[in-house]
DNA sequence: CGAACAATTGAATCAGGTCAATAGTAGTGG
DNA sequence: CCACTACTATTGACCTGATTCAATTGTTCG
């Protein structure tokens, strides 16, 4: 997620000073590029579906930029995607569930790092860099599925649609003069299966949300929070998700509240 | 699980003879000894709250025996049991979102291991056994919350609350004669809390089930599936949960089916 | 025994799902 | 550049599964 809000630099500063300075999140331990050269690079097309591999060759993943999704379906029951899997991010073949149809699919294009899990095992033994990307990669995925896991049990419809819109908002919105703004990529479907939701419901409250004036639309898929701070209010993940990613640039929230 | 299970060596075999060779799951990675030895062994009472500590001293819990509910309630909204922590499993303090109150309750009495994490990365650094197990571990639990969130998302109140008493069968489950017998070491609310439900709405599907010869009461909190198969049939992640956990003794079901 | 709490169960309500009709949006080929 | 197709998104009307609320029963423990 750094790399799209380092670009907007200048932005930022100007949003910077008419807010106030931006409360960052800690900063993430970057993905160490000592693994980039043991790496097969793929690149994404928006749709992709990326094989998980065999449950026995151990395979992981590394996300340097656009977005994909961890999709997984049980046996005679309907998609669920499990993750949004942003650049950093870091997933392998176990996570996830046996016996289930699991696959990634891109929903932006964008680069992805493969390699053999043993490698990266071998790597962490001798380099304390890779070893503490490996374990915070790990941790920070936990804490979002336990965020997602709260999510679908106990928010209702319009906390969750908000709270989408929180995620993609930090993860890859830009701060522009108009508010905050980043690239919805993914149908109506897949967010709803993200959100446990159906694409009906969830398209009413996407138009609730439009009326309430709390986004506009910039085009078939961008989106443009007004209102970052209004719209963070109405997710109880907003400030667990800020201290996770990051505030966006340019508002200066306390993710504690 | 594999201690509980071990104990009823004799029945399963009696089981096994009459069923069929049990289709054990793949041997979990044991948990290292050499990790006890540098941990605080924590006894658990039921309903005991383990403090998971600050951000900042990120800390490891090793569950030897007994059963661990992660709390975590976000601000404003109800709280969710985001996982339950059996036997074997690790979880560590950045695994709870931050700016969410998340506590360790001990659903059952047990032990548990605590330590530094750094301590643990450390050991992994230098012994491999130990780096596998760290991350098989992880890798298990993410599959873990995968399915949860898969559960949560796309099934009804009925799959929820079978696949919950395929996941206790499976963990803490002992194979007699009369069926798999098990705890259900938690209250109404803890278990509506794990599944997204309100404790009403179990307590109606338990009844369903009890009326419906699933299963049966053998004392308070004591539960017999009389038909372990039939309520597989009820939970489409049975079968990936036993290709994760190991199939009950006794009995030979295909977990790829 | 009786107080405090946990679980069950019925009746009424409602959030979200389902179904169906309509409108918008690429993409294609003449 | 304009039809034409195939798809995705939106929206309304209706329905249902789960929640809420309340009354009752069962259990634990001083």
């Amino acid at each position: 997620m750094a790399l799209s809000l380092k670009i907007e630099d200048t932005v930022q500063a100007g949003r910077r000073a008419m807010y106030g300075v931006a409360k960052q999140g800690p900063a993430p331990v970057e993905v160490p590029a000592a693994l980039g050269s043991h790496a097969t690079v793929l690149r994404t097309r928006r749709g992709q579906a990326l094989a998980l591999g065999p449950q026995g060759d151990e395979t992981a993943f590394i996300v340097r930029s656009g977005v994909l999704m961890l999709d997984v379906t049980l046996p005679d029951s309907a998609r669920q995607v499990a993750a949004l899997i942003f650049p950093g991010d870091l997933i392998r073949t176990s996570f996830a569930p046996p016996c289930a149809k699991a696959t990634l699919v891109a929903a932006a294009a964008g680069e992805v790092w493969r390699m053999r899990f043993s490698a990266v095992e071998t790597f962490a033994a001798s380099d304390p860099d890779i070893m503490r990307y490996l374990n915070e990669a790990v941790a920070r995925r936990i804490a979002h599925q336990t965020i997602h896991a709260a999510m679908l049990g106990r928010l209702d419809s319009e906390q969750r649609v908000a709270t989408l819109l929180v995620e993609f908002a930090l993860r890859t919105g830009r701060c522009l003069p108009q508010g905050v703004v980043f690239d919805l990529p993914a149908s109506r479907k897949d967010i709803a299966d993200f959100l446990g939701l159906n694409p009906d419901t969830l398209s009413r409250i996407m138009s609730r949300f439009r009326g309430a004036s709390l986004f506009s639309h910039a085009g078939r898929n961008k989106i443009v929070v007004r209102d970052f701070v209004a719209l963070a209010a109405r997710s109880p993940a907003a400030s667990s998700l800020m201290a996770l990613d990051g505030a966006p640039p340019g508002l200066s929230i306390d993710a504690s509240a």
